[in-house]
DNA sequence: TTTTTAATTCTACATTTGTAGAACAAAGTC
DNA sequence: GACTTTGTTCTACAAATGTAGAATTAAAAA
């Protein structure tokens, strides 16, 4: 399933609080904030997609995420790979190698991850 | 500007082809084929948002991409790194490295990249 | 217990997206 | 010249998205 733009920040909020009642969002949405009734409407739509769950207390709810960032992100861009570099992580990385500006730490930082999984084999 | 995902996609077609005709994309659409004033529709609102362009040739239009795929792949791909790694490209690339699953010949290409990057300096 | 606070549900409405029929036009074919 | 192909514009409409007021409720505070 997929939460739409508005949806996926708010998500971003709930994944940094963890959980949070909707007076929490609220406080950490930046100005100009949104009338709470969106953010309700926000969060019920993504309950529907089963993006968020909640635990009742007393009567309102304490929302959670119910997939993790780095799940959802692992999703998406395995989506993006798939459709722009025809499903190939490799590719992907070859250009992302070539493309990105890095400098001589990160660099290196990356060699060692590499490296250590060549010999984690 | 953004494609909606229905756009997106037809502009991989378009990215294909480099430049096409109505017919040409119906083409090579898969089945089940949207109806060509669905096509038409799409593509004049992918003109609006100056993602596409046309030439006239006789009373129709050829139509061309009016952004390469890896510059649009670029801006996505740096929109998601901004949300997702507090807008760090190395902190993106290690998750990758770590989460990927790469076979050795495809780690030890991606070691020369990095390597050649390093004495690119 | 009256009032306030925080939340929830319902309803509503504008915009964007996905999809396509109807109508019309030009260009090529018979 | 009549017909077919290809394309374009207009109009339309359902679904999804972005946004929020009104009404209601329950808990908390005074």
């Amino acid at each position: 399933m997929k939460l739409s733009a508005t949806e996926e920040q708010l998500m971003h909020h709930l994944w940094k609080l963890k959980r949070a009642y909707l007076k929490e969002l609220l406080a950490v949405l930046p100005d100009p904030k949104p009338a709470k009734t969106t953010v309700a409407t926000l969060l019920k739509r993504m309950i529907d997609k089963d993006m968020v769950g909640y635990e009742l207390h007393g009567n309102s709810r304490q929302y959670y995420p119910k997939v993790s960032k780095r799940g959802y992100f692992g999703k998406k861009l395995r989506r993006m790979i798939d459709s722009y570099f025809d499903a190939s992580p490799a590719a992907f990385a070859s250009y992302f190698a070539e493309s990105t500006k890095l400098n001589r730490t990160q660099l290196e930082e990356l060699q060692e991850i590499i490296n250590r999984k060549l010999e984690e084999e």
